[in-house]
DNA sequence: TTTTTTTATGCAATCGTTCCCGAGAACGAT
DNA sequence: ATCGTTCTCGGGAACGATTGCATAAAAAAA
């Protein structure tokens, strides 16, 4: 059922050679005598010889393969970042493996140990929503396998991290909307065990107190599963609405949590008065309607970093102990979806 | 550099048995004694050995991984079709390698040989635009690799083929169009080399000539790299509003297509009086402004029924000779982009 | 007790490739 | 003529796991 390859013995059978010349003559060997050299040489390009990556990945117990963890790729932000990633590693002869956590904990785990298994020469990590036990990484990590986290990163693993300025971009984002006049800003966000989660939190946190406004514990709500499930989202805000204090916009933290938090805020009819913006790469957000003003990642940057880095590491003849954290910015778009607000009254859109 | 892995020596050299006992032990063989068999299964426990896929792929020429070419996972198609796939190919205990082609065949031509030489027992394929000699494919398939095509699939090859009823999803879409009283329906598509672009335009062609409308050549235009480029869809969309035939609905066939055109057709500020449909499994499509009629298709289903039907035939003892070709129906769901239109004025949005 | 059968284990080949060693030949130097 | 070099090349172990076959010991049958 399963096709022959051909082998190095074939070729040594072939020309009656020894599979020890041939394998040196293809690599170029200096102590292979022209002659035999280009006899393989020909031969091998005749029969079409490949050399098998599997019996050489048993061999130097490397793969020339890097493997990737994120949550979605039904995400925007991380399908850019996967975009960037390969753009990286394919110029540096390396393959991408690409594998989805879906927010799972458990999925996540098998597969970085899959991959581990199967000789990824080094990892990048973007942690799903429920990873609080890290042990099995932190383990990983410290046998020598190279890791590089981004995005959703973690304390617990000394290791090169690369992610935006979370807390800026969160800073400016509620500051807009402050100074569009909103005074009851709410901020859905996801899983509490998240490095994202906290850091827009304390962005969104340092921009109100800075600007007097009370902060609420009510007016913040945790969807641990960040927009993957509809029901969660509805919840929060319909809670958010029905608290005693109505918010009058909504700042959203997350790529799928903030398509699918407009879409329900405009489903529930609660979109009248509200002012909306939030984190996504959406390339769509601007067709929305009102068109959504927008916290932008440079996703695409910050996975060619993750891999520059990460191959730097694999490369690296002595273990890597100098760790960095590189953060980049992120890009606030203004447009309707965050009208001045007047006095107490509403604004309409245009 | 690299950390070394518990083998199947070190269980053997500390409980000075051979490797063959051990191995036999680990896969509970009968012909070993439950004592030993409890001893090396507990000490294997204790050390954390896991068996080497690598080795066990050399050996066995096969590896329970199956790879998956697309253009790009960025398209909500092909990321919910992938959602698919994995849903069943992890409960058969597959694992799931994703590429992309970036619409580019020599990508397509590197990721599927690499795949093939790591040992994948199957592939799954949605074609590039640019893929029109595809012997390479058909070697593979000849030699005996597995293939199942999905999405973009070719007659060049016998082999099981999942898609959407393109032609009849097109078709509907036409007729709507007409039913709503557009005269000139345009059709931007992308590459003609593409099963999917053959069978939209059939379908659109034919609900014209069912209506009487005439089928027009120079409202049909062609972006081979299917809206991943912009301005090649600006250029089309530049010339169709500036021909002989000024088109009064737009009909996009792709995903990607769809939502550039949309947003060109927004911001060259055409969109007036112009319907708009297209094919496009984005979940956000009811939030643009006009909400847009789409043709969805039923990606996870594709994305389930190819992998089925590829580990059928991976695991299937002998050569699979009987092919077929799986047709699942698309969805037409109608909103604000295509009003009906009164007479010879154009009737405003909602 | 001897022979046969059963049971439990080890040896060695295999998958495809690399690489350490050693060996034979040719050649110049002694 | 003998010795050390240099140049080519082959033998065989190794990577980690499986497996057919051989074999030792133990148990059963003669």
């Amino acid at each position: 059922m399963k096709f022959d390859t051909v082998t190095i013995k074939d070729i040594a059978k072939a020309l009656n050679l020894s599979t020890s010349t041939v394998s040196r003559a293809l690599r170029g060997s200096y102590e292979i005598s022209a002659e035999t050299k280009k006899q393989v040489l020909e031969y091998a390009e005749k029969i079409n010889y490949r050399p098998n990556p599997i019996a050489l990945s048993l061999k130097e117990r490397r793969t020339r393969a890097i493997g990737v963890v994120v949550s979605e790729i039904a995400n925007n932000f991380f399908s850019q970042a996967i975009n960037g990633i390969e753009s990286i590693a394919y110029n540096r002869g390396y393959h991408v493996i690409i594998t989805q956590s879906h927010e799972s904990m458990e999925r996540e785990k098998v597969n970085v140990e899959h991959m581990a298994s199967r000789g990824v020469d080094g990892l990048l990590v973007s942690l799903s929503s429920e990873s609080v036990d890290l042990t099995y990484l932190k383990e990983m990590h410290e046998k020598g396998m190279p890791i590089v986290f981004f995005d959703r990163v973690t304390d617990e693993i000394e290791t090169h991290k690369v992610i935006a300025n979370n807390y800026l971009g969160a800073y400016h984002a509620t500051e807009h909307l402050i100074f569009q006049g909103y005074k009851r800003i709410a901020h859905v966000t996801s899983s509490p065990y998240l490095s994202i989660t906290a850091e827009r939190l304390q962005g969104y946190r340092e921009a109100l107190e800075k600007h007097g406004l009370p902060f609420e514990e009510s007016l913040v709500k945790y969807c641990s599963h960040g927009g993957m499930i509809s029901d969660e989202v509805e919840e929060a805000l319909n809670s958010l609405f029905k608290g005693k204090i109505r918010p009058d916009a909504l700042f959203t933290a997350g790529d799928r949590l903030t398509t699918v938090c407009f879409a329900l805020v405009k489903r529930l009819k609660l979109k009248k008065d509200v002012g909306f913006t939030g984190f996504t790469n959406s390339h769509v957000s601007d067709l929305f309607s009102p068109s959504l003003t927008v916290v932008q990642q440079p996703a695409f940057e910050i996975g060619q970093t993750a891999t520059e880095l990460l191959i730097q590491m694999i490369e690296s003849k002595r273990p890597v102990v100098d760790f960095e954290t590189r953060k980049f910015p992120t890009n606030l778009i203004i447009r309707e979806s965050t009208p001045k607000r007047t006095a107490e009254k509403r604004s309409g859109h245009k």
